[in-house]
DNA sequence: GACACATAGTCAGACATTCTGTCCATATTG
DNA sequence: CAATATGGACAGAATGTCTGACTATGTGTC
């Protein structure tokens, strides 16, 4: 059997999901840090992607994002030391500190959430119509059963 | 606006790949550890995916995995040294040598294939009927377009 | 055949991203 | 108030990736 090129049968759907994962976290990535931000990588997400506007604690970030509040904590120094976020004293808890995004994290969210449907639609546009936005909506309801668990 | 629950329409297609791709990842290399081989991770991956059956170049894996040789290189030697893998010179070139699959190596790759198997079809098995099926081939089309590129 | 260039692999070092374990300060609850 | 839980920080480690520099071998051209 040559494996050179994995049959189809033999491409886990684990594979077939990674693929193009990477292939757009690349580019999108790419583009952000062409577009200026040339400090924010893939990992960062976690925090961009789950902090809420009136700001979020490291633990309920980590939480979301399936890490350790070390590894949350992480990220969320280098952002903060690169002026992305900014913590403050959450008032509710003294233990506590709310992290929120600033005026440049939040740029860099809105190019993300942008660059991520250029590249998205870009994407479609190479497919047969109707291909990218039945993916989209199978990947919606796989979610849904995942996150029911 | 509230983030907390990322709207449908701001969940980047990258995120809904990224999430069932992870789930995955964990229950499969789980698995796989609770069935003897709890020194496989998922970076080893990149080795079993692509080796070929007559053996490959550590250079022809790095390309394929898109990957620096160097890094595939401290894959390949991890999985030698515990056995998964083993290395002879390569007849037709006498700088390279041809990574191959122990006994061992193969039972991790076909585990691997089973195991993903098996989650797929749990995971099919609560969605609607169809559902997977019709995402795995969505995906199989997207590979062929980004293959292409 | 010699030289120039390309390729396979190695060594060294760096960095990013995760983890575990431990600890402190503050909340919460019986 | 005592006991326990929680938010966060500090220290250390493992893993997986990179760049740069190097050696040895192969390839192609004169």
């Amino acid at each position: 059997m040559d494996e050179r090129n994995i049959s189809a049968a033999e491409r886990t759907i684990g594979y077939l999901l990674r693929l193009p994962y990477e292939r757009l976290s690349e580019r999108v990535y790419g583009a952000l840090a062409a577009q200026g931000f040339p400090d924010i990588r893939p990992a960062h997400s976690a925090v961009f992607r789950h902090i809420a506007g009136s700001g979020s604690r490291v633990s309920d970030l980590a939480e979301r994002a399936r890490m350790t509040k070390q590894s949350m904590a992480y990220l969320v120094e280098a952002l903060a030391s690169a002026g992305y976020v900014a913590a403050t004293p959450d008032p509710a808890d003294g233990r506590a500190k709310l992290v929120r995004l600033t005026r440049r994290g939040r740029a860099v969210s809105e190019t993300l959430v942008r660059l991520s449907r250029e590249a998205e639609e870009e994407l479609a546009a190479r497919l047969p119509p109707g291909r990218m936005a039945a993916l989209r909506r199978l990947l919606g309801e796989l979610a849904e059963v995942l996150e029911r668990s």
